[in-house]
DNA sequence: CATGAATGAGTTTTCATTCAT
DNA sequence: AATGAATGAAAACTCATTCAT
């Protein structure tokens, strides 16, 4: 889905795949309250109380499922980018053949693998608006360890392989794969800024036509139709 | 400076207007140490005898200046704000004759003020990198006034006014001027946050050949060379 | 009791109804802390861990009753007049012929009014002596808000609506109801205050004895026996 | 003045001395905002930032006068009991005969002295209302030491002598004088409470007539007309 | 498991006092 | 003498965490 020039289902099916699905009924609700409170008001900034009065709780019944407040934080950084990178792992995976293989991908195959990449984080990113920005506000948190770091480094390396076989292909611009991964992320990341600025709205044309225009702040001129 | 396809001089010449210079000086050194500590805890989570102690002076000090943690978090919000605005309407004004005209302007002076756009902002986050991750993560914080939004209102208003004339000029891309604002910007805001982040190095150079994708995220195909 | 001329039991019938019964244990524990620190040091100069300690209980819990210091005062003037009013409502009303009617009331009518106002006051004084002192010394505070006010104007309606009554019966001096009101209290309040002070030692004898001395201050001489 | 039956020159002639006259003009600028703020905001709730604002001069010119805001205090009630003090010796001592004799004095006399003090009071209490305020709150703080408790002694000595001698002579109730004494006070303070408050207004005539209900309060109906 | 009142260490904030000018 | 910005100890207040129920 999300793919190019196809009739496709519209890219929101709501509820489509909820957050924290395998969590514990009264886990999920704290994670889920926490979520928005921490979007809110920060991680610092939420109180532990109002968590729980989102959630419809006891304030020590959160104390049940996560140790501290901290670490509240950090297992949600965890769990939603272990989202993210299984969701890359099962629908942005490169061409079988590609893989491993010392010749670069042919063009096509890294403009389908771009859309893909780009699908997954455009889908997250409208289903999960505030899991979003949590990510986005959270990214340089002193609560995100090193194991948060480490469930992310299999996505890291897709997304760094994919750049620089692109790059190889010649058909990426001759920038550093972070750049170009920067920039990719970058288009992404502006549209959501400005949507929770309440500047734009964003659906899933837009998203779908930014695509476009990301692919072309990473790719070489030459390879454009 | 900073324009097209011209021998230039790098683009950071530090300190070449170093930042609240018309504030008093020890109002100087609690804005300076303030910006610091909130970019690295964040405004909840830095405490104001830190920020006292990397100013140098005592605790007491920081209230003669501002009454409270958060006026001040504000304060610094529209002061940075303010800076950039001013610079934005320093350097990147629109063309005279363009002012106000009912005719769209010339592409090519959609592309100067696009430039000029760019090194605003891109000079900005090379000479202020912190001042410009605090405005990345507090751009949507709960202290930031309607002064702030107010004082702000001009460098908006340009920006759109640009994306809007770009448009009716066919240089952009058929998108809500907001979305295109919002991507060059992602271009921007990726490439700070990854270096921030470790995950790639920002220098002048690269933001020269950044700005080459930001333009052609935003301009149609049939503009390119 | 308290009446005219007849065999009483004693005044002080110690812990007859003491104070706040009808708060939640903790807020009353608070409230009685809170009463003993405010006449002991004054608002400005009690501290809340020293209220906290002689409330037996930790400095936080204060603020779960009460949001700040001064609303705690202010609650404590509120709760401690409602109290009076009330006991004035229930003890010291006007006979109900009197009430509302045109003509003014017997002098004997007055004579028995007046002392039921006193005995309210005298008992108060007697059982809460140190409730007695926080409102003298902080009937001008700035905490006693319109609220506290309000919940008062009863029991001042009473009281001047009594003067008024025994003027027009001829039985008070011709003075503003206002001024026998005051003085009235102030024979109260000076005797008060000397107790305070350790120049007399005050017992429900003396206290029926000023009520002697302050019948003949507001009273005619024609009207003595 | 302010006797019996003559004609009298206005209690208040204002100004005729004013408070704090021998000190020097700065020192006195101190005394005058202090009585000013303590009388607002109590002494522990006043600033001395507040105090020197309202004198005209500079925070740290209070400490070349004062060595502490306790000791301002203290020496605000010092001076101010003094000056009572020294009216009450000049205008208020007893008849020479009857200093230090043995016999009762003569009615008339006694009711001449009661008047005498009643002057010096409501005298004082007309022409600095602010200043009895002060004293009125603040008979019973922290900051009124052992030399100030001296100063007063000789005032404290005449009107216990008044009262114990009123009650030898027959005139007074049979009250203990401390008890007669603060009766007069009171009915003089609970005017002043109340026009403080605002629910009444004092003036020289209301407390002329006070006067004789003070007079009735403390003596024996036989003497009364 | 769940509760939520209570805790007290850790903050923010105040303000009497100092001292360089 | 006078100034008033700066100090920092002391106060008010917050809130993550606990634990008796």
């Amino acid at each position: 889905m999300f793919s190019q020039g196809m009739i496709q289902p519209p890219i929101t099916h709501s509820g489509a795949t909820p957050l924290f699905v395998d969590a514990a009924p009264t886990e999920r609700r704290i994670l889920l309250a926490a979520l928005d409170a921490f979007v809110d008001r920060g991680v610092h900034g939420a109180r532990i109380p109002e968590i729980a009065r989102r959630a419809g709780i006891a304030t020590g019944t959160i104390y049940l499922y996560f140790p501290s407040k901290e670490r509240l934080a950090s297992e949600l950084v965890a769990r939603l980018r272990g989202r993210i990178a299984a969701e890359l792992a099962r629908r942005a995976a490169p061409a079988p053949d590609t893989d491993g293989s010392p010749e670069a991908p042919a063009p096509p195959e890294v403009r389908r693998q771009f859309d893909a990449i780009w699908d997954v984080f455009a889908g997250f990113m409208l289903e999960h608006e505030r899991a979003m920005a949590f990510l986005d506000l959270h990214m340089h948190g002193d609560y995100v360890g090193p194991d948060t770091m480490a469930s992310w480094a299999p996505a890291r390396e897709l997304l760094v392989a994919h750049f620089t076989a692109g790059r190889a292909a010649g058909v990426y611009r001759d920038l550093p794969p972070q750049t170009l991964r920067a920039t990719m992320a970058g288009v992404l990341i502006g549209a959501h800024k400005f949507s929770r600025m309440g500047e734009l709205e964003l659906d899933a044309a837009t998203l779908e036509r930014l695509r476009e225009a990301a692919w072309d702040a990473v790719s070489r001129g030459e390879t454009r139709p």
